[in-house]
DNA sequence: ATGCGAACCGGAGGAACCTCCGCCTATGCG
DNA sequence: CGCATAGGCGGAGGTTCCTCCGGTTCGCAT
């Protein structure tokens, strides 16, 4: 079973489709970590990757798109952190630590909130992995909080996780970083609440 | 005291600048309840209103402090609704349904949440009046809740109007308001935790 | 009425976005 | 190996955004 190379499903891209879709990721990541998501045309990640705009939007229909493709790693690391954490610390603060951890990549990563509004609006199609990944870590951390009784478990993950983006969408500016510590505390409250 | 008619404080707008405001305001507002704000050029709401792209843009800096000047009277309203909640059930209730209509205001109109990004985001200038109606609201139901024993009383009214935008800027298509309320229903936990 | 400076008007124009479609090449088959 | 074709390539071009500045108008003081 030697690796299905494309992201989405589907049969396996042709090889020099293939080769294209690696070199704009490439020159996204580069793009992206020398200046904000925002503020980088399509137009000249396309050129640095050496090949037509019109190939970069077939790949990536929008720049949301590119961004969560860019960052997925990160993302998926992130995600794998969470069992991690549940092992040396209670599951509550366990919670809260990863929460924490989220809302710090977020607000780092200038530009991330624009795919986070995509990764959770739809469960469509091409962010689905990354949805799924969000959703699975903070199903672990309720469950375990659930477990330990500090944490009510009649909650569904996905409202958490797209209380989450709220937070990051509505207090993502890095100045802003202790108003979304607060909410983040008005969130767990809630979670706690009653268990 | 004859009302100065300028918006955001200053010297009252020349004669020809406040007529030019109004026509842009005016024809905003017909653009927006056509088709969704997002979707209306804003050449075509200069052209409608008679005046030159320019000083659609003198007057207003970025789409969103347009949408959130044509909305501000339907959002004051909204925001006069508090009180009068408050005379009618108890203040846990007026909360919780001030928020639902919050809610539904904002994802009925489209392109509302754009300018709610800004409202939110930006102590800054153009949106300081709706943004510090916003609080006052959201401070008085707090204030009820807290003094009848059934909201905590630690808690920043901006922290919660923060965190209503969360939820709009995370949930507003309408084909999620349900999940919309659920996460209303996490946000007053949290709020009335140890209350 | 008249003159003057401050403030406003408007649209030309450059940048970015995104679509669309004719050309080209990888791939599989005879 | 040579051909057929599905599928990928790329960039010209239409659209929208937003800025910038020369010309005009307003409002006040005289």
């Amino acid at each position: 079973m030697p690796s299905r190379p494309t992201s989405t499903g589907g049969r396996p891209l042709r090889a020099d489709a293939q080769r294209n879709r690696d070199r704009l990721l490439a020159a996204a990541v580069r793009a992206f970590s020398r200046a904000g998501a925002t503020e980088v045309t399509l137009d000249a990640i396309a050129k640095d990757a050496g090949v037509g705009i019109g190939t970069l939007y077939r790949h990536f229909p929008t720049r949301e798109a590119l961004v969560e493709a860019a960052y997925r790693n990160e993302l998926a690391r992130l995600c794998d952190a969470a069992p991690e954490l549940l092992q040396t610390m209670p599951p509550d603060q366990a919670l809260r630590q990863w929460m924490d951890r989220f809302i710090d990549y977020m607000t780092t990563k200038r530009g991330m909130t624009d795919a986070l509004r995509a990764v959770v609006a739809s469960g469509g199609n091409p962010f689905a992995e990354s949805h799924d990944r969000l959703t699975e870590a903070v199903t672990t951390l309720l469950r375990a909080g659930s477990a330990a009784g500090t944490v009510r478990g009649d909650v569904d993950p996905r409202d958490v996780v797209a209380s989450l983006s709220g937070v990051t969408l509505a207090a993502g500016a890095p100045d802003q970083r202790d108003r979304a510590g607060r909410m983040l505390d008005l969130l767990l409250d809630g979670l706690r609440y009653g268990a």
